[in-house]
DNA sequence: TCTGGGGTCCTAGGACCC
DNA sequence: TCTGGGGTCCTAGGACCC
């Protein structure tokens, strides 16, 4: 496909999780409204009939903010911030548990609406996706606006979508006019209108990145085009430096990926309060063997098997390691995984508490393709290089 | 009052093989 | 008495994303 001939449009559910709890709770439209926390923030019914929410205020714990409404944004509230912080800039903010299981419902539902029209769909994730619509690249505009219109009556949700030759510039594309937005961009209007954006909003640079550019006097995209390659090269590698300088100038040729295979799976854990090794032995031991059956569980309910085994903790001071082994056949077993997961952790220094305990699946393959596995001996062969 | 849980991809060194 | 040149697999860590 002529890459100028490309349209690729990139929609993004509006403030996903916390819009989806607005359909379930309409009183609380307008209000700043949190998306975290466990169970403790459901709310009460009350002997009147009505509901008792929970309030930031009141929350205690390590839960951080998944989403929030754009109310609880204007006071600071983003994703990814520890709720316990964003209690102090809005005490009186209601908080709402996390319900995967509706959100994953909703999710099926906008994802079917838009494959009604455009199948070419990939999958980024439970609120985004991309689709190709390069089959129709003179109505590119009309057919996102029946997408939008699709999405909405089925979820009752809104989303905004961007429209650009390629992932990268549609990705940006569909946060220039959020919420509800459709945003079409072409090749022409990169420098107008993507090079004044801060170089944090290309997907791909991340705070790490993002605080070296700034480093070098780097702040916006345009900033990043006109940089000098050698001084990119000399601070980001080969690689990563000429992907930025491709970026920077709406460069990209990733293709649409309409389907994928997982590469691991796996549970993890954050601890109430840290945790020791030896002192507190029996609750870790009870711990890891509930995330290693959890996982045998992921794995059978999806049809995989997997031959890495890992684990993964994070130390009191937030430092974290792993550790992995593989094994000689896959296994989706519950204490399979847990003998060898239990050897990486015997690979792991654990005077300093835990805070957090992960086991990972890697290698996978389907079981169904796994079912007698043939059992192949190596043979050897009368002649070599 | 610190910082969830589930992923992907990349890098880099060492082992091992031919 | 400088030690080849690949390839693949395994492991650990880190950046990044949703």
């Amino acid at each position: 496909m002529d890459s100028d001939r490309r349209r690729i449009a990139h929609l993004d559910m509006d403030a996903f999780y916390a819009s989806v709890e607005l359909l379930r709770y309409p009183q609380l439209r307008g209000q700043a409204v949190v998306i975290g926390g466990g169970s403790a923030a459901r709310p009460v019914l009350q002997e009147d009939g009505s509901l008792q929410f929970a309030r930031l205020r009141d929350y205690t714990g390590r839960g951080v903010v998944t989403t929030s409404t754009y109310e609880a944004r204007a006071l600071g509230v983003f994703s990814a911030m520890g709720i316990m912080k964003a209690a102090q800039l809005a005490p009186d903010a209601i908080l709402l548990p996390t319900d995967f299981d509706a959100y994953r419902r909703c999710s099926r539902a906008f994802k079917e609406a838009v494959a009604g029209i455009a199948p070419l769909i990939e999958d980024r994730g439970i609120d985004e996706i991309y689709i190709d619509l390069s089959e129709w690249p003179d109505e590119a505009e009309d057919v996102a606006r029946r997408i939008k219109q699709a999405v909405h009556e089925a979820t009752s949700l809104t989303c905004s979508v961007g429209v650009a030759p390629n992932k990268l510039l549609a990705k940006i594309c569909s946060e220039l006019d959020k919420p509800n937005g459709l945003t079409m961009l072409c090749r022409e209007d990169i420098a107008l209108r993507i090079w004044p954006l801060q170089a944090r909003k290309i997907n791909g640079i991340g705070p790490k990145a993002a605080e070296k550019l700034t480093a070098l006097g780097i702040h916006t995209v345009g900033d990043l085009a006109q940089a000098e390659p050698e001084l990119l090269r000399a601070h980001f590698g080969r690689s990563y430096s000429e992907w930025l300088y491709n970026a920077s100038h709406g460069i990209d040729e990733r293709p649409v990926v309409t389907s994928s295979e997982p590469k691991s799976i796996s549970r993890e854990t954050t601890f109430e309060r840290d945790l020791h090794a030896r002192h507190d032995k029996a609750k870790l031991s009870e711990i890891f063997t509930a995330l290693c059956k959890r996982l045998s569980e992921d794995l059978d309910r999806k049809g995989y098997v997997g031959r890495t085994i890992g684990i993964k903790l994070r130390y009191s001071d937030f430092r974290g390691v792993t550790r992995d082994v593989t094994l000689p056949a896959p296994t989706d077993d519950a204490a399979a995984i847990r003998q060898a997961a239990g050897e990486c952790l015997r690979r792991v220094p654990l005077e300093q508490r835990l805070r957090l305990l992960g086991v990972r699946v890697g290698t996978l393959s389907k079981k169904s393709e796994m079912e007698e596995a043939p059992q192949l001996i190596q043979q050897e062969l009368p002649f070599s290089d």
